[in-house]
This record gives C-alpha cells, structure tokens and sequence, in this order.
DNA sequence: TCAAATCAGTAAATCGTTTTACTTAGGTTA
DNA sequence: TAACCTAAGTAAAACGATTTACTGATTTGA
C-alpha cells in the first residue's frame, strides 16, 4: 500500500500493540489462552492490513504444507484430466491441495518436478505416469523418502502403496465380450510401447482368445501413436483386412478409430464392432455410445488421497495394494456378427 | 539415508571441506571466481549427498522462484486443458514454470488460490476465468501487487494486462456464415450466465443479424449448463422447433449438441446445419467435422507469457492489450438451406 | 620496493515465520 | 504469610538458503 515492503507478521504485530508471538499463535488457532480482547485486536489488524503469512517463511519452519502432487502422462486424455479432478475432490475436503503435473513429453517437466519434489514443496506424491514415475521413484524413495502411491501408468513396485484396477481380467472381460458375440478376427490397436498395466491388459485379451480357441493374429495388431489420432490411423489399416472387430487400448483411442471408421464409410457396429478402455465422460457424446470397460475412477481418486493420507500420517505402516472393480459397460458400438 | 534429517547446504559444505558462500555460490552458477579444483569438489558433493537446496530457504531469502500460475474455469474442456498446455510450452523454454489451477465451481479452491498467490508463491498469475478472477484480482492487486495477465473468460478491466480476440467480430462473422447459408430461424444454445467475452460474441451474433435485417429470435435461444451435458439438453427442444441451424457457443457445447442430435434422429448438416466456437483439437475427431471460429490458441499462450514476463521483469511499463484473429474454418456440419 | 589490484574464499546478516521456554502479575491454598 | 498455581503474554532460537561486505595472500605496476 504505502511502502512497498509486503505485509509482514510484524507489522501486524505493531498494529494490535502485541507481540509477534501472540500474533502467530492466534493466527493459528493455538491461541485459546488469550483473552478475547486480544484476539479481537489481532483479528482486526490481520483484515486491516490484509495480512498472508508468507508461504515459504512458513514451509520453511514447520512442515506445514499441505501440497500434494499428482503426475499424470497427459492433461489432454480426457482420462487423467478426469483423475486429476477426482483426486481433487477427494483431497480438499481432507485437508489437502493436489497439484497437477502433467508430463506431456517434455523432458525438462521431468526434471522440474523431481527438483520441486526433492526440494520439499510437495507432503506426498501421486504417480500416475511412466516414465516420469521411474526416474522420480529411483531419485527420491531411496533417499528423502517422501510418502507415494502408484496408480494406473506407473511402474508399478510390489513394494509400494498402489491403488490399481485387476487389469489383466478387465482386459479379458471386454476381449471376451467381443468373442462371444462370434467375431473371429480382431483388430488391435495399442501404443508402440505399453506400460506396465497395459501389458497386463493385453495379456487379458490373449486370455479370452485362448478360452475360445483362438489366436490374437498379429497382422491384426496396430501399433500407433497413443490418443485420438493413432486410432484414425490404424482404422485406415484396419479396413484392409478382414477385421470384423476393434478392440482399442483405451477409449481416446477408439474416438479416433471412429473418426477413421467414419471418414471411409464404414459404420459402427454394421461393419465393425468397437470397444475401448476407461469409460471417459466424452463416451457420452460419441455416436453410437462406445461398448468400454468403466474404470471406478471417483473410487481411484479416494483410495489413492486415502493411501497418501495415511503414509503421510503414518510413514512407518505396512504397504498397501488396493484393487478395485472394472465394469463393462455395453453400448451400442457392438453386435453380434451376422 | 544413515539420520533421518534432510541434506542441507551446510552438509554439502562440510563434506567438500569448504564453506557455505563458496558451495552457494558455485550451485548457483555465480563462482568464476573459484578455482576449478573447488568446484569440482563441491559438485562431487553434492551428486554423492544427492543434494537439492531446500524450496522454501531459497524462495523465502530471494524471491527467485520461477512459478506462474494459470487459474482455467474447468479442466475438463479441452478448450482450456489446450490453453495450459500452450502457456506450459511458451513459458518451459523462458525458465518459467507454470501451475495450473482449475476451479472446477469449487469454492474452496477460490479460497485456496487467492492464499497462494497472496503468500507470494507465484511470480505471476494468468487469469482466464471468471468469478475467481475478479475474487483474486479485488484481493491482490491493489495491495501486494503481482504481475498478472488477463485473457479469455477473465472479467477483462481495461487497465491491466490483456490477450484478447475480437469476441465480437468473431461472433459477428460465424452468425454471418450461417445466415449467408440462407437460414433464417437460428438456435443458440448458450450459458445461464454469461462471462464478459461470451457477452461481446453474442453481441457479435446480433450485428450479423441486423445486418440481415434480421432479429434474433428470443424463443430460440436456449440457456443450458456449460459443456456437452447442456448441448444435448438444448438439443431435444431445438427439434421441438423450427428452427434450421444452431449455433452453439463453443465446440464442447457443440459435441453435445452432436450427440443430442443424434439422439433424436437428426442428422447433421440435412435438417440442422451446426456452428461451435474455439475449435478444440478434438474437433478433428467429430463426424460430421464442425464448422468453427479458430482460437489461435499456441498464439495466445505465447503472447500471455510474454506480456506476463514483460510485467515481472519491467514492473512499471505501460499496461498493454493484445487483440489476436480468429480464423473461420468451414467443415461438414453447415450448408446451404434448401 | 611498496602501494594497489587481483584472487580465492568466508563470516555473518537476512528473509518471515513457528515454537519452546521463559516471565510477570495476580490469585489460591494451607 | 509463604509456597505454589495459573493466566496472559513475550524473547529468542530455529528453519536453510542467499548475498553483502569483508579478509588475507599473492601478483602487478611504476
């Protein structure tokens, strides 16, 4: 206002004729030894002066942050996007403020988030991301040890708190659900290079083929790039095969096989059937709605805030693994083979 | 790894047999001075301590943090999750580091951000939603007074720092595309209250009207809640109308519309010709494409950073605002009335 | 040869809080 | 009335870095 000095406790202090002591344990709500006087006064000079304790004086003495970190591969997958808002929800009402970090490729954020990690901002850490997710486990849990928890992307350590989806059997529902509706050839289409609980997920899928008899055909698996636009991609190979049916990784994925689907005239689910991954809020706006396997991703939120929470608290107790349940979600985007 | 404390300067310091100034001044690049045998020791130490100065130490005695912080009304549209990301790849490369922060009609996130910015966490703040906006701006700018910039959905005032596009012309230009397409009876499906640059558009849709000698007909403008859920809603009374085209007020409430459409047997362009706003990268992944105003949102990014560092670095200079253009692009989704 | 300049390095103040361990005055107890 | 509490408040240490202003030793210059 006047100087150009920010607001100090100080001042405050000055203010209501009172130490700075007083000040900081009113402030705190530890003050309940003073008379209501002196509370009034303090209370007053904080509005008057429109006083913020300073966020690093503060971290610096106590540990009293309450930032937790969440890293996820990429804010544009409609899936973490969804994550990082239902940690959200999760976390305030406990107390706790999650802050995103999204990976989306750039070296450099990799860097910057084990710097700010290691330099203490964040009280626990959410990994949902891959690589990310190694190299800040291998820099810091050794280390500092800062209380995390592991979900989907991440490289999943036995030894770690962990809040996952049984991968492997989702996977091998939904492949199944396509086999029982009589498709024998099923196009795949997953990233160049899957993560740990995708390769689980395709193991699933391999399971369903082996309980019909069947063989995943490898000239039906597509790799393309991760996201809406591998899946216009590999639906412009898909066509000149004799797939009947299009198991996606994940539902960003199959948004783009329908695109691609779409733009060579082909209909879903006449001439394929089409199921994805994730149940993301979009599947509702897609036409028709996409046959996926929902993941319990409110649910996700609370138990990973709830892991953290407790690690936080209680460093010292004994690691958890939480598995929670899928559910496969039929809609129109699949039909039985004529 | 052998006590329990956190490895600080001083530790560094003792290990490399040298002093504290000596070990800062090397971290952080400012020791020519030293010998190269000194500054080799010190390096040595800190990899073997794994060394990582302590956030809160160092931003309370410089202020030398590099966050900014970016405040978007809602991280699930993808107008915005882009606008982040475009921020994050214009600042990344200047050595600012940006947080987003999402309000997602949580009070207390409001609450939770005006703390940060006001205990001086951030170097500097972005602004492109609403009510917080004007929270935080009441609150921080007259007293500390902290860079910030405004844009999009921001309560703009005329003297700060603005990245803008001609809301107005763009709406006035996108109306025109659908009535020089010979429609007459035009939906809009727009939100219940509508923020200060949504307010120019729709004044922007009336101008193309009025130059049409035409009114915009009250029984035709829908108000529904932000995003896809309220264009689907919008939809099924537009059908109950007569009206011929509909323009959304952006492509997330657009894709909802897409969707209530389809719903109702409706097809796109035949019996409804469709117009967004913003042209979100998931456009490319709608049937029939969407006819939309392009946002040059890499531009905005760039320009939002670049005014918001200008203002950090140069406190006192003149106030600037900076009017980008927009760019019709014309997909499958509109034609001709026949 | 002696003052000045340079070199390599350091001691100590500082940032703004929180918190521990005190102080002082007044009131109780026996 | 002495010994002890309690209530209300405070002084000062601590947190871990950065940075300013020094120091002592060596080299340079005329």
């Amino acid at each position: 206002m006047k100087g150009n000095r920010k607001t100090t406790i100080r001042d405050v202090a000055n203010k209501a004729g009172i130490s700075v002591t007083t000040v900081s344990l009113i402030l705190n709500g530890k003050g309940e030894r003073f008379s209501e006087e002196t509370k009034e006064k303090v209370h007053k000079a904080q509005t008057e002066l429109d006083y913020y304790p300073d966020y690093y004086a503060r971290g610096l003495v106590g540990q009293r942050t309450n930032s937790i970190g969440i890293v996820i591969p990429d804010i544009m997958n409609p899936f973490f996007a969804s994550l990082g808002l239902s940690v959200e929800q999760a976390a305030i009402p406990k107390g706790y403020f999650p802050q995103i970090f999204s990976v989306n490729g750039f070296k450099e954020n990799i860097d910057y988030f084990i710097e700010q990690f290691a330099s203490g901002t964040q009280k626990g850490l959410i990994l949902a991301a891959p690589g990310a997710s190694k190299e800040i486990v291998d820099k810091l849990s050794t280390h500092n040890n800062i209380p995390m928890v592991l979900t989907d992307q991440a490289d999943l350590n036995i030894n770690d708190d962990r809040v996952l989806i049984d991968e492997e059997e989702s996977g091998e529902k939904i492949a199944e659900h396509i086999l029982s509706l009589g498709h024998k050839h099923v196009a795949f289409v997953i990233p160049e290079t899957l993560t740990m609980n995708l390769v689980k997920r395709f193991t699933g899928y391999e399971k369903a083929f082996e309980r019909y008899n069947l063989k995943i055909e490898k000239e039906l698996v597509f790799r393309a790039t991760f996201g809406p636009k591998g899946g216009v991609e590999a639906a412009h190979k898909i066509v000149q095969t004799n797939a009947t049916a299009i198991i996606a990784i994940n539902d960003d994925v199959a948004m783009g096989v329908y695109k691609g689907l779409n733009l060579l005239n082909k209909r879903i689910p006449e001439d394929y059937s089409v199921v994805g991954f994730d149940d993301i809020s979009l599947n509702k706006y897609l036409t028709p709605s996409l046959t996926t396997m929902a993941q319990p991703i409110n649910e996700i939120g609370e138990q990973v805030v709830g892991l953290l929470i407790n690690r936080i608290k209680n460093p010292s107790s004994a690691k958890k693994t939480i598995i929670l349940n899928t559910k496969l979600k039929i809609g129109d985007s699949t039909r039985e083979l004529i």
